[in-house]
DNA sequence: CAACGGAGGTAAAACATTTTACTAGATGGC
DNA sequence: GCCATCTAGTAAAATGTTTTACCTCCGTTG
């Protein structure tokens, strides 16, 4: 009763103009209306307390004002601050030109179905932000050819060139071989990331690796273990790096979880993280600024990464309808070195 | 060309029968089309692979197989794992039962203009979870009277019922006042949250003080200070507790992230936290079993919070249909305490 | 004075569904 | 043989917009 919720019909009788007039003014198509019933027609709805249907705007123009976030299908997903630190930034974006955002998870079930292009196709959605991509997500080729609007959030593939926007890896692992070896280290090890899985981390190491044997200190390929990107990893190739070579004086790892963990492998081999072996992280998570030693790392700005890569899929949504240039969006963003207590010059043996 | 995205209509062309036969099946309204027609229409949609309008779907029914979650604008919220962990549970329990979620954020701008009001109206929304309520967030009231589908999410207000769904806080504290009696601990002292503005926090406080209380040893009012949930206002409030109580063996505080903060204040104070002085946190977020010492926690479950919220909402959108005796949902979910190694007996002065 | 053009609109088709009320024909009971 | 009921379906209205093509004045031009 109370419910009957207005809807432009409505608002055009009460005004005394056409359906039309009442959209047109809606949309901001001002030129083709008077002043003087553009103010009768909004005052009209203001009586009405009129709110134009979402549901039913997206059907004509097949817009739905929406964008999907997706991501893999890992525990708790979205309890994982780099996932929400990324959301934080797409949602900031989207929200600032007026669009809404969609939690989608692409469990198994869900890619055997290609619901993610369901999700396009049903109009649901008007492009898609993919955060997390592994190798593993090889069916996102699907979106190689067509140009559907898709970008990958801080990974990319090297195979086919799908729109992606990434924080700059190789300059994180060059900048991280340098500050360790000025700071004369020369015992170095390196925890890296799923490297066979992961591009970003590929480029991580490498660009740490090369920039080592640049500067003439080349790592022994004994000298780089691979972790998981969690905690537990982390701890475990440190266990396996101090075994190697007992005399390393500093790790850098593929990101601050595993830095994490390498403090507990050190402290439990009873040597002092941040002082007998230095430290860098990666990725500058909030809790690397808690933990003790403070943890030095390479910030990735997360949420920056997120925000530009909703505002590159919002431009590629708007500007679709001028067809220009298909170029495949490819970004980098630049990262720093944060400083803090985890690393000094490698101590004298006495 | 290529993308003349097939209808109902064509459906209903190709396998030569009306709309409503199309419609009737893809309801699964079964009862009045037979098995011969049913598989006929059904090998039609997948010929031309036609998948409904999510869309057009709403319009008529007005159901748009979504649930928001609202949260309130704080920094990168998204990031928070207490915000994470709950939407986590909430996106687990909207997928199995077939709904979508949409993130909103509750700036200012947002409410003035009651979008939240709009959301539903509109049916871009079935229904709304607000995650991370306070006594900011008056407007709420707005939802009282009126039936909308709206629960809100680990926290309650006590002048108006509204649906919601809690942890049992006033239990997590009287657990942690048995625990730190039973241990031993006379001089206590105890970080609260914010009690005015946020309900759980004071019946958090409520359940701790009565129990220390009800087993004979009350605690004075000096001994309970403030803090905002920060890490760095837990370091504050403990610099506070121990100037007023240097004898004080044991600190309760109000969620984990203080408790962390309390770390470095006894650190700084030259006493070593979990030895000199116990410290239970509350919450148990990831971040605790890391800590150094790994700290003593409440678990709350925030996951389960999330999953059940959104399990009562769906359950209330879906019974709607049958309107039964209108009751207000409000369910209490148990906690659970979570030993580490951040307590011990008090240490008898040498 | 006829033709033109612009200002300010409007009618109607399109978008893709659901749902209500109806029907034609078959079956069954008495 | 007639009414009632059931089966398998259908026609048409409803949902709330956008958009295209058109219309009607009215003031200018040539």
């Amino acid at each position: 009763m109370a419910n009957a919720r207005s809807n432009i019909r409505d608002v055009a009788r009460e005004s005394g103009v056409s359906l039309t007039t009442v959209s047109l003014i809606l949309n901001n198509n001002d030129e083709r209306i008077s002043e003087s019933t553009r103010q009768r027609v909004l005052s009209a709805m203001e009586k009405l307390s009129y709110t134009p249907s979402r549901l039913a705007r997206g059907l004509p123009t097949r817009r739905a004002n929406t964008l999907a976030v997706l991501v893999p299908a890992l525990q708790h997903a979205f309890a994982d601050v780099y996932f929400g630190e990324i959301i934080s930034g797409i949602y900031e974006a989207a929200a600032n030109r007026g669009y809404r955002i969609l939690l989608e998870v692409a469990r198994r079930e869900y890619v055997r179905r290609k619901e993610y292009l369901t999700l396009l196709e049903d109009c649901s959605v008007d492009g898609i932000l993919f955060i997390g991509a592994t190798e593993e997500h090889r069916w996102l080729t699907e979106f190689h050819e067509t140009d559907k609007p898709l970008i990958i959030v801080n990974n990319h593939f090297k195979q086919w060139d799908l729109h992606h926007v990434v924080c700059d890896y190789t300059a994180a692992g060059a900048l991280a071989a340098d500050y360790l070896i000025d700071l004369g280290h020369r015992n170095i090890g390196h925890i890296c990331g799923p490297s066979s899985m992961v591009v970003t981390a590929e480029e991580l190491t490498e660009g740490f690796l090369s920039r080592l044997a640049e500067r003439g200190f080349p790592l022994s390929d004994r000298m780089v273990v691979e972790g998981q990107y969690l905690v537990e990893t982390g701890k475990l190739a440190c266990d396996e790096l101090l075994q190697r070579n007992p005399q390393l004086t500093a790790i850098f790892a593929a990101n601050d979880k595993m830095a994490l963990g390498a403090y507990q492998s050190i402290r439990q081999h009873d040597r002092q993280p941040g002082k007998e072996i230095s430290i860098v992280g990666c990725d500058d998570i909030p809790t690397a600024a808690l933990a003790d030693p403070p943890l030095t790392t390479i910030r990735m700005n997360f949420f920056e990464i997120g925000a530009e890569s909703c505002q590159q899929l919002i431009s590629m949504i708007e500007k679709k309808a001028d067809d220009n240039g298909r170029k495949t969006i490819s970004e980098r963003l630049p990262i720093a070195l944060i400083e803090r207590e985890s690393c000094c010059p490698p101590q004298v043996p006495a």
